[in-house]
DNA sequence: CGAACATTTGAAGCGCGTCAAAGCCGGTGG
DNA sequence: CCACCGGCTTTGACGCGCTTCAAATGTTCG
């Protein structure tokens, strides 16, 4: 679950064990559709996913809503926590979730005493900001179509990182809704464009299994690079994912 | 100019002196229009803007722009540079512009010998995200007049903690194309939609200075918070400017 | 004074939203 | 095992917000 820190930054065994350390914590859980923590409330920790997604989302006055981000397992929210004083978004679980709630003062110490952690959290840090610039422009420029596809594609890049994704297909637990609400679309238009995708060949999706047969073709059509996920490759290392070859190609 | 770093954490003498220290750099300049650094280039410093406006932005392939954050005199760019390997933006000189490069290093340094220093670091970042997760709401779910109207009250409070904007009105050197590419708007639009925003009485622009005449009113017809950019109220120091009350009001 | 650029205006069209109703489940209880 | 229910998906008709295209009118600055 962690590994995703160990994507960042090539970990010792010691660090890793230091990590492993800080996660002797109880296991929380969450049924779908609640939420861990609500817009304007106190923070109080790091959330970390340990299984199902929860999403970050924004509530205007008006009941309004924008979701602005996924969490998948091993991902932590920021460290809003740590500093700020309010919670300017809620999270929410969209299917089950168990997760834990990682005490700021910890993560500190570690990042502190481990250096290579600490740049994993910054890491990490920076592609959160990073993707959040890219939803921006996905909702700024994109039109219907480029706007799903994009985001599909980011979700199969992610999930193939912690292994939740093999081959050409995963799992999406969003409802039409939850796609809507993240494209800033209707739910009813999600609806029709995913039909166009379907016929279209871009994509199938019957139940919650989504199949992207051929996806440089579905980053053609979205305009999606993956850059700004920022899968580091300082190292010189690669996954060897069919996926991964056609999405790596800007590198 | 780096009284932005104050407004997060109180610094000391002490610390102030070790920033300006920092800062005995070589003041740069940019012309309007030119880049600081383009997207896709290998990041070599942190850029702070001295005078001037400057903006991230983001290029589709097919020429498609998103401008996803401006820049006002004291503001940084993300840390992006000290990790990652590229950059997944430009950076853009709205007007002309001075500026200094930071090195990474210096700056690393720096915040691990002074912790507060470190935490305003930290809690600029954390406002960065944020101010990103409000805009792809504002990108999402909001219509041509509330993003509009939203990003002239985030401007004015931005402008104004950096005493640049005082009474009710500001300098706003963006062109209507700015707006619109910053808004996803397209510059026909943005024109009309500013047109009504002026004979409801919401502002009124001629030439480069916007007036707010009811910091309130705009607020609510954009349905507008301030939240996000957590302006701190943790020591409890607050502004006494006329602006500020309204703004507020959900604290 | 004239070129380049920004703002403004008009007319026409399309993408997406809205409203409403109809299928299509999976789950629950009798 | 079936009846029923609530939530999700699908479909249709219609309308509006915003885009597109094009041209006129400032405005700035060499």
């Amino acid at each position: 679950m962690v590994r995703r820190l160990g994507n960042y930054s090539r970990l010792a065994s010691d660090e890793e064990a230091v990590i492993r350390q800080m996660l002797m914590l109880p296991v929380r859980f969450a049924p779908a559709r609640r939420d861990l923590i609500a817009q304007g409330a106190p923070p109080r920790a790091v959330f970390l996913i340990v299984s199902g997604w929860a999403c970050q989302f924004k509530t205007l006055e008006d009941g309004r809503r924008q979701i602005v981000g996924f969490m998948l397992p091993g991902d932590t929210c920021d460290m809003n926590n740590l500093v700020l004083t309010r919670m300017d978004h809620s999270i929410g679980a969209v299917t089950d979730v168990r997760y834990m709630e990682v005490p700021g003062e910890a993560l500190q110490r570690v990042a502190m005493n481990y250096p290579r952690i600490g740049r994993a959290f910054w890491w990490q840090m920076l592609v959160s900001i990073s993707t959040q610039r890219e939803w921006t422009t996905n909702l700024g420029q994109r039109n219907a179509l480029e706007r799903l596809g994009s985001l599909l594609c980011e979700l199969a890049l992610r999930l193939q990182a912690v292994g939740l994704a093999g081959g050409e297909s995963y799992d999406l637990p969003l409802t039409q809704t939850d796609l809507a609400d993240a494209t800033g679309l209707t739910s009813v238009h999600v609806n029709r464009t995913l039909q166009q995708m379907r016929t279209s060949g871009l994509i199938s999706l019957s139940g919650r299994v989504l199949r992207i047969p051929n996806f440089a073709m579905l980053e053609e059509a979205s305009l999606f690079t993956a850059d700004y996920l920022h899968t580091g490759q300082r190292d010189g290392r690669r996954g060897k994912d069919p996926f991964e070859a056609s999405a790596s190609s800007i590198w």
